[in-house]
DNA sequence: TCAGCATCTGTAAACGGTTGCAGCCGCTGC
DNA sequence: GCAGCGGCTGCAACCGTTTACAGATGCTGA
């Protein structure tokens, strides 16, 4: 492999003119930096960027800690955040913490230590501990999802949209709205169910509704927590009439749920979701869209502008909410579902289920 | 930030013992050993990964490199690999290829030469060039989803995944069975959809059926390609009774498009998928199974089996494949659908798709 | 002609580790 | 008593860049 030194004696200069040619710095006469870089191409010389990076200190990488890759929302914010450090010549180091143990290890180990010159935390709740340790890594670290002062956000404002979507149902004159959130059984806190949850409250009370709390589900932020958080709505002595998810994906559980058990979506059950996945628009889902991919792009912006000096490039940015309406969403029956459930009820377990399985 | 010297100092000892006793190598009595580390810790230190790069020739890093890192598929095994990786210490360079210029330039620019250990092809066809330029870079190459020789490789039979697909199709009775794929309008090329065709046409031919053109439709791998798609079934003067889509994605756009026709599925038209899908279930799409996450774990592996040593780690292994019998498919209506598609089609087009958009 | 200056270029010292080699030490066996 | 040996340890070269500083060069104006 070619080095430096090879690409200098090839073009007749010192390696430090190499250097300043190759980076575009001034102070090289034109014919000096053309001949520079024609010698690097012929020998197909690249800098090794450990040797760049342990001269200047820079990695030209940026990591992203974020506990669920493969999952919908962060996989969408990971790709807009590659893309824009991609854009800048940066690379991007991706660290899972799945569980609360990778977590554990993680925080302490820091495995990024000198390997990045930023770091974008995507939609983790980072407990104080977590959060200083971030802070020793003595560069920028830019958060997607939550908000600590001194460092680079780009959030949503959970409460409003969740409190749109709640409202929507009350508009459509439902009373009995049940909440599907996920903090409880996550092996990790997670304040966006709690948000959401208050934006939710905030519209019943604003109609002088109160909070019930056995319509206070847990669907843990997944498919099948969805649905059994739904199994659990409908085996209520009074099922309401519409759930609000506090994402797509608890949504889409709660949506199989009803149609095993015969039920009609909206004519027995409204439900809402919120994110707008790719595939609410398959399921008809009625939901509150947000820009995820967006917001990864723009947090690694900001990121790069603060390494690239631009003072004050890291602030608190909101992204905007949409709410968007489909079919899963309706006037209540006028019957409720009370009635119509016990006879449902029994078509619903034995034949389905080991279908399914 | 504390250097080596720092512990060596505060630990009595020369660098390079310091080096020695933190990589746990031999030759360093215990009593220095625990010195050292004593000593490490303290000082809160870490080798700097740069420099250990620099004079060991390794980054303990290895590439990602897939067209569509959000994608359910990619983002599954993407995840699959991280854990692998991170599991043995390593970090992962993720490096999207979305568009054709990102390709392109990825491929001359190479910006990851020089920055890792080795190198994961993600479900990307390569050109010769294209395996050319990986395999100058001189470290392990390893693929998901094709073959290279002397390249590992981790598969499945895509060919008889097909092959099982489209069967069942046959043995619930279907004569008439669409396929939809998706290499034409890809941007890039896509042997997989190639592969899969070649399955359902074997089964057709097994069986004494031939291969229709008209019901070889593209369905561009994504959802709304397969919304397309079905939509030109549908408008064929003998629709399918049955379409088997060469993934699950494309296959959640078809039954889209048969619902908001009216249409039901399997009475009107059934639909098998591949992949096995997270949202599948929720469908009640029958599909072909296969390990997504378990495929990147694997081929991580045997990428960093290789960069241990173990000889011929690097080979080609096949992922199992597993039929999933769902709702979405069933034995074809007596009358077929060419009769009833006219009636139904009037109330399809004007509302619908207003309120989709 | 020459000081003064700007512009380019080279020298060499970092950057922070790893590792071949040699030296030291205390034993062992003759 | 001493050669031989094995286990630890240190010395110093090296990995491939960047960059402060100094030197060279050519030009301007007096």
């Amino acid at each position: 492999m070619a080095t430096i030194d090879d690409v200098a004696r090839r073009a007749g200069v010192s390696t430090a003119t190499v250097s300043r040619a190759l980076r575009g710095l001034g102070n090289v006469r034109n014919q000096t930096r053309l001949a520079v870089v024609a010698a690097a191409a012929e020998l197909d010389y690249v800098v090794s960027p450990s040797a760049a990076s342990l001269a200047t200190g820079r990695t030209r990488a940026v990591a992203v800690v974020t506990p669920y890759p493969s999952r919908w929302f962060y996989a969408q914010a990971l790709a807009g955040a590659e893309n824009a450090v991609r854009e800048q010549g940066f690379g991007l180091l991706l660290y899972g913490v799945p569980t609360p143990e990778a977590r554990a290890r993680f925080f302490t180990e820091l495995p990024l230590r000198k390997r990045v010159d930023a770091v974008l935390v995507l939609c983790l709740d980072l407990s104080a501990a977590e959060e200083d340790a971030l802070r020793g890594l003595d560069v920028p670290v830019g958060l997607v999802g939550s908000r600590r002062t001194g460092m680079a956000s780009v959030c949503i404002d959970d409460e409003a949209g969740a409190h749109t979507a709640v409202s929507h149902l009350i508009g459509l004159g439902h009373r009995r709205i049940g909440f599907m959130g996920g903090e409880r059984s996550e092996p990790m806190p997670f304040a966006t169910s709690a948000t959401r949850r208050s934006g939710a409250r905030r519209a019943l009370a604003e109609v002088g509704l109160e909070w019930v709390s056995e319509l206070d589900v847990d669907g843990e932020f997944t498919v099948g927590g969805g649905e059994r958080a739904m199994e659990r709505l409908l085996s209520l002595p009074y099922p309401p009439s519409a759930v609000f998810a506090a994402s797509d994906e608890m949504a889409f559980g709660a949506l199989t749920v009803l149609r095993r058990a015969g039920l009609r979506v909206p004519r027995d059950m409204s439900v809402v979701g919120f994110d707008d996945h790719e595939l609410a628009g398959v399921l008809d889902l009625t939901t509150i869209a947000q820009p995820v991919a967006e917001q990864g792009a723009l947090l690694g912006r900001m990121l790069l502008d603060a390494l690239g000096g631009s003072p004050d490039a890291l602030v608190e940015t909101t992204a905007a909410l949409r709410l968007v309406v489909r079919r899963s969403t309706g006037i209540p029956s006028a019957r409720g579902l009370a009635g119509r459930r016990c006879t449902e009820r029994s078509s619903r377990d034995p034949a389905d289920r080991a279908a399914h399985q």
